[in-house]
DNA sequence: ATTCCTTTGAAGTAT
DNA sequence: ATACTTCAAAGGAAT
């Protein structure tokens, strides 16, 4: 099986590294606060890669001393301009989350499958807000935009993405940490991402002055409907209700489960050869995180570019507490055990395709591709 | 119709 | 062991 952790139980989950927040990428939009030029970011930049690429810690590329003169300065900014978005908003999401009133139980029943690429997943999903059409019976990860937020995220929760726009941002609280400290559990992750600054910023739209549906839609208590399945009891079965595709096997369970959903999903158009993976992989943190919040970045900013709308999202992980963050870590542990339940035999290899497009060199640009030698 | 863009994290491949 | 690549979601834009 290869998504079997042989190490223990929480190998499902993220390692559990402790790292400081200050990626590159926060560099960058701290320096754009900050007022530095084009031409200083990218004198930054150049220097963070040349570092990089001479020494042998190309994950820790802070090491030129004035890169990190600018950084930490730059960063100290940006440690209080998101501390009040963190006290003011996000924390919230706790109470949200775990608050669990009123489960009225699985609207999701008898949708697709998440994990089947012709699932039709895609077509309604975070379409409407409300419930996501889901797993047919998947009773872990309803995608339901507002599981989590729980309508706590009020309009009044600053949308923190518009520095290059020159949004406002909220008055400042000195005491937020430059890392996230993992919890206790291991479920916590912070991936030093080296991509957060090496890829070219994707232009978005300004949203910070028009935001038309965030008091109807993304916010309000009485928005807050469907607890996630997640938060059931504890003493329950992790998926809450019995799935009814983790059933007593005798036989190929694999060949199965996996017959049973193509038949389910994709009989109409058998004669083509199916091209794309049955099973797709399943959701990491912050895939899941983007579901349930992607909605309310969508009300607030009134973006549809999901580029853009990911490019913020990123932003409002990194300002995640530890807490909040870990919830997402601890359902994306869930989402693989499921999904190894589900799909013992699936690996995801068997979505992996070699691309011979060079498109490395598009997402790091301090990355020469070199064709393999025989 | 297909691919790109953009994000982070998990897992795969390559060295 | 480490570095790099691919794929998960999403939907508008570009091809």
């Amino acid at each position: 099986m290869p998504q079997m952790n042989s190490a223990g139980e929480d190998d499902l989950g993220a390692s559990d590294e402790m790292i400081s927040f200050k990626d590159e990428g926060d560099q960058e939009e701290k320096i754009r606060e900050n007022g530095f030029t084009e031409r200083d970011l990218a004198d930054l930049k150049s220097s963070l890669v040349n570092e990089s690429e001479v020494a042998s810690h190309p994950r820790v590329p802070e090491t030129h001393p004035e890169a990190i003169r600018r950084a930490q300065d730059v960063q100290l900014v940006y440690q209080d301009k998101f501390s009040a978005h963190m006290e003011d908003g996000i924390k919230h999401q706790d109470e949200g989350m775990y608050k669990g009133s009123g489960y009225p139980g699985y609207p999701f029943l008898m949708l697709s499958d998440p994990y089947l690429s012709n699932g039709s997943v895609s077509a309604l999903s975070n379409k409407v807000p409300v419930v996501q059409p889901s797993h047919g019976v998947h009773p872990l990860i309803p995608y339901n935009s507002e599981s989590f937020s729980h309508g706590s995220h009020s309009p009044h929760l600053p949308v923190d993405l518009n520095q290059k726009q020159g949004v406002h941002r909220p008055s400042q609280t000195p005491d937020v940490p430059t890392f996230y400290p993992l919890p206790s559990g291991g479920v916590g992750q912070i991936s030093p991402s080296m991509g957060w600054q090496s890829q070219p910023v994707y232009p978005i739209p300004s949203c910070g002055f028009r935001q038309p549906y965030s008091a109807t839609m993304s916010s309000g208590p009485s928005y807050s409907r469907f607890p996630h399945p997640l938060m059931l009891s504890p003493s329950m079965h992790t998926t809450g209700i019995p799935h009814p595709a983790i059933i007593p096997h005798s036989g190929n369970k694999d060949m199965d489960i996996y017959e049973r959903n193509m038949k389910q999903h994709s009989e109409p158009k058998r004669e083509k050869e199916p091209k794309k993976p049955a099973i797709k992989k399943p959701l990491n943190a912050f895939m899941l995180y983007m579901k349930e919040m992607r909605a309310n970045v969508i009300a607030e900013c009134t973006l549809k570019e999901s580029a853009a709308i990911n490019q913020i999202l990123g932003r409002r992980w990194h300002a995640l507490s530890r807490e909040e963050q870990s919830k997402y870590y601890e359902l994306a542990r869930k989402e693989r055990q499921l999904h190894m339940q589900l799909y013992p035999g699936w690996s995801a290899r068997d979505n992996y395709v070699r691309k011979k497009k060079e498109k490395n060199q598009r997402k790091a640009p301090g990355f020469q591709f070199r064709p393999r030698l025989p």
